[in-house]
DNA sequence: CGTCTATTCAAGTCATCTATTGAATGATTG
DNA sequence: CAATCATTCAATAGATGACTTGAATAGACG
């Protein structure tokens, strides 16, 4: 591009390439919103607290470097992560952000308090917990992000409507609470209110997103 | 920073921040370069072909999201990576990349032509093969390198000498060779003027770095 | 076939990044 | 304690990125 380079660094540029495109807070946003299913571009500008043309350009500088993909449905392009790789690669990032940074630690201190202490339970060990039966696994995102996908078996209560809808909980199981990511707030939320209430609550260690990236099964509501 | 924003768009600032550092093609390189043992600022300098003042800002620039770490050693300031954490993360990068990026496909092939045919081991099986005791590891980085780290058993013969030095390899057995990572050069070369030569000869899949990473055993020269 | 809608493009502005230069720092060595 | 060396800082010019605005596209649907 620029000034005489050898082949090393032509490919070091498009592996910087990728990175640029992760660069900014907002595409990184916008990634974890389609990471919970394809969305349009108003949807996610809303999402997003982004103007709509904005968002747009966002998500072309992301769909160049392949980090997502586009299909048109109707009157509307929805977009989606191009696979599993990516949301790898956003942990990778996640993990080394938080290790190194100290300002994360400080962020996640104050943001989550001490809710820590609500011990969340691994992938692995939902899973062998879901085939002895005896767990409701809740997803409190909102409904559209349900319905988009979600864990195989799982109910949906948004974290709003929780207080309301407590009884279409199964009694005398323990809950185990989702949304859509490690950072997510809804999950520890929710758990706080079901254990205000006396019932017994856990939350999964991360989110959907990472739930169908490990190829467990997935459900979705067809329109 | 800049305009209101809520907690969760300050974390993803921070993991902006780390994706921004990654962001250059002379940092990738610059840490890809301290992954193979630690250097001073001029040596890097050297090896990534910048100025000394621009290799220290990107130093700095690495350091700050805490790419890389620092120390001091007489009079001049070593750097390395930070930890493990950073090499899986440039892994999973070069992964989408190579994945993604049309242009990436297309600078791998016509870098290595089609020396990919040349089957790589992989650490595990190198591993394995190792216990058997019937290969010879043959590391073809430069002595400096070598003497920072290297795979433990491994012995040096830097491919500029290695026509020269072809009888110190214990004879009728198969030679592994490595270098810097999976699009280290070296390893190809040395491969192919082995198989020249009519000795048995493959390369290993990734490189130094990754070996360390994985916690392999790992031997180094000391001074 | 024209209208509508979702999305994209183009242009402009302000901010940030890169690489260069030359000077400043600060630990080490005599 | 002064000289030396490796490294860092400061200031700059040119390039690139982010967001806004208003116009252009291109399917969908009557």
């Amino acid at each position: 591009m620029s000034t005489r380079t050898g082949p090393k660094l032509a490919m070091l540029e498009q592996f910087a390439a990728v990175a640029k495109a992760l660069a900014n807070a907002h595409r990184l946003d916008l990634l974890e919103l389609v990471a919970q299913g394809e969305r349009g571009v108003e949807a996610l500008a809303s999402a997003a607290g982004l103007s709509v043309a904005n968002t747009s350009q966002h998500l072309q500088v992301l769909r160049r470097v392949g980090l997502v993909v586009s299909r048109r449905n109707g009157p509307q392009i929805l977009y989606r992560p191009s696979d599993d790789d990516v949301i790898a690669l956003i942990g990778a990032l996640r993990r080394t952000a938080e290790r190194h940074v100290a300002e994360v630690d400080r962020l996640l201190r104050g943001w989550f308090h001490e809710k820590d202490a609500l011990e969340a339970l691994s992938r692995d060990d939902l899973v062998s917990r879901m085939k002895d039966g005896l767990i409701t696994v809740l997803d409190v995102r909102p409904p559209e992000e349900y319905a988009a996908g979600h864990i195989a078996g799982s109910v949906n209560i948004p974290l709003r409507d929780l207080r309301q809808r407590l009884d279409e909980l199964p009694p005398g199981t323990e809950v185990v609470a989702y949304c859509r990511g490690p950072y997510c707030v809804l999950a520890y939320e929710a758990v706080a209110t079901l254990r205000d209430r006396g019932l017994e609550a856990r939350r999964l260690e991360d989110g959907f997103p990472e739930w169908r990236a490990a190829g467990l099964p997935v459900d979705a509501v067809v329109n």
